[in-house]
DNA sequence: TCCGAATTAACTGTTGACAGTTTATTGTTG
DNA sequence: CAACAATAAACTGTCAACAGTTAATTCGGA
C-alpha cells in the first residue's frame, strides 16, 4: 500500500528508534490514550514498547518541540493541557498564519494544486450531507493542501503544531462541524481568489474562516457550559 | 544583579543539566562558535562542558524545538542553515505575526506596557544618533516588550524561535540598521496607534514595521552581492 | 481521629559501555 | 595515476545500571 510504501521511506530515511516511538506516543495523546496533564512514565512506556527509556526520553523531547508535551524538572514530561483561553490563542494565532498561507498561495498561482483543492472542495459538498466523519478528514486534507501551497516549510510546520495542539483541548467538540455547508462555501470562496491570484482577498477569506470556526466554538461551547 | 538572580530562579526551577547545556550550545551557535552547517560533536561537547552525552542529545533536541539545529538518523545534529530564501521567509512570518502581537496589544490597553514601550523608544532616539550597537540592544528590548504586550505565550514563543533563527544566516548584516531614524519612527507609530487602541492600526503598522526591515535588508544584500 | 515528621518506594536525571552505521583511510587494480 | 573495493576509525543510537529527587506511606503524638 501506499501509505506502507511511504512509512518505510520515511524508516529508511530516519531510521531512529526515537522518532517511530514519538509517533506512537503522538498518536497515544492525540487519540486520549494519553490524557491531557497525564504523565508520561518512562519505564511503563518502555516496558510497553519494548524499548529502553533513552528512547522515550528523546521521543518526549522530540513531541515537546511540537508542544505536545511539556517537560518539569525532576519531575517528567507531562501531556500539555489546552486551556479555554489556550484554544482561543491558538485560532487567533491559527486564522492569522492561515491568511498568510492563503497570501503566499495565491502568488504562487500553482494550477495543480488550485484542481486539488476544487477535487476536495466537491468531496466535501457530497460529505456535508451523509458524511460528518469523512467531512471532518476531508477538511484536514484540505487545509493540509491549502497551507502546503504556500511553499513555506516553516510555516507549515507552525500551523501543524497549531492543529495538533488543538486536539489536546478536554473537550472533543471540535469535530463536529456545526454547519459544514457554511464552511465548505467559505472553501469555495478561498479557492476562487486563489485561482484568480488575488492575495488580499485570499488572505482575507482565509484568516475569516478560521476566525468563524473560532466563533462556532465560541457559541458551542457557551452553549454546552456545564 | 537582577539578571544573576533570574538565573539562578531558573536554574532551581528548571534544574537540570540538560537545560544548562542547552543554554551554553544555544550561546555557541548563535556567537557563531558553532556555525551553521556544522555538525554537533558528542563526545566532543561532553567532554568540554564536562558532562556525558546524554544531556548533550537532550540538549540538542531542546534546541531542535526551536529550530536551531536539525537531526538526521545515525548522521546527529547539525546547526541548521538559514537560506537567504529561508530569512526572507522568516521575516514574512515575523511581520504577520508582529502585526497580530500590536493587535492584541493595542486591545489590552497596558498602559504600563505603553509607558515602557515610550521610555525604550526615548533611549532608542539617542542612540541612533551615536551608539548603533546600544541601539540594536534596544532594537531587541523593544521588540520584546512589544510582544509580552499580547500576553499570547504562543505568540511570544513563534516569535522568539523565528528571531533566533534569523541569527543562523551567514551574513551578519543584520544587525546594522541602514536607517535607525526611520525605523524609531516607525516604533513612535505603533505605540500612538496601541495607546490608542486602534487595533487595526497598530497591525498594519506593526506588519508593516518588520516587512520594512525585510526591505531594508533585500536591498542591503543585493547591493553586497559578492 | 487527625495532623505532621520520618521512612520507604517510585521515578527521573545522568553516566558509561556496547552495537550498528557512516565516513575516512588504506590498499589494490586497471 | 585514477578509480574502486576493503578495511579501519569515528561517531551516533541504544541499553542497563547508578545517583538524586520527588511523591507516597507509615508511624508517632496530640
Amino acid at each position: 500500500m501506499a501509505a506502507e510504501e511511504q512509512d518505510l521511506l520515511a524508516l529508511r530515511r530516519n531510521s531512529t528508534l526515537s522518532s517511530l516511538v514519538a509517533d506512537r506516543i503522538e498518536r497515544f495523546i492525540l487519540s486520549g490514550q494519553l490524557p491531557a496533564g497525564e504523565r508520561i512514565n518512562e519505564a511503563v512506556l518502555a516496558k510497553e514498547l519494548g524499548v529502553s527509556r533513552g528512547p522515550i526520553r528523546e521521543a518526549a523531547r522530540l513531541l515537546a518541540s511540537q508542544g505536545l508535551v511539556e517537560f518539569v524538572a525532576n519531575k517528567g514530561a507531562f501531556v500539555r493541557e489546552v486551556s479555554r483561553a489556550g484554544l482561543l490563542e491558538i485560532y487567533d494565532l491559527r486564522a492569522v498564519l492561515t491568511g498568510h498561507a492563503c497570501e503566499l498561495a495565491a502568488r504562487e498561482r500553482d494550477e495543480g494544486g488550485v484542481s486539488a483543492l476544487r477535487g476536495l472542495h466537491a468531496e466535501m459538498s457530497d460529505a456535508a450531507k451523509s458524511d460528518p466523519a469523512l467531512y471532518y478528514t476531508l477538511n484536514l486534507r484540505f487545509h493540509d493542501q491549502l497551507v502546503r501551497m504556500a511553499s513555506s516549510p516553516r510555516l507549515q510546520a507552525m500551523i501543524d503544531g497549531l492543529v495538533k495542539e488543538m486536539h489536546l483541548f478536554r473537550q472533543v467538540s471540535l469535530s463536529r462541524h456545526p454547519d459544514m455547508a457554511q464552511s465548505n462555501r467559505e472553501h469555495n470562496e478561498i479557492i476562487e481568489a486563489i485561482a484568480m491570484g488575488d492575495e488580499a482577498s485570499a488572505r482575507r477569506l482565509g484568516e475569516a474562516h478560521v476566525r468563524a470556526g473560532k466563533m462556532r466554538f465560541e457559541t458551542a461551547a457557551r452553549s454546552t457550559a456545564s
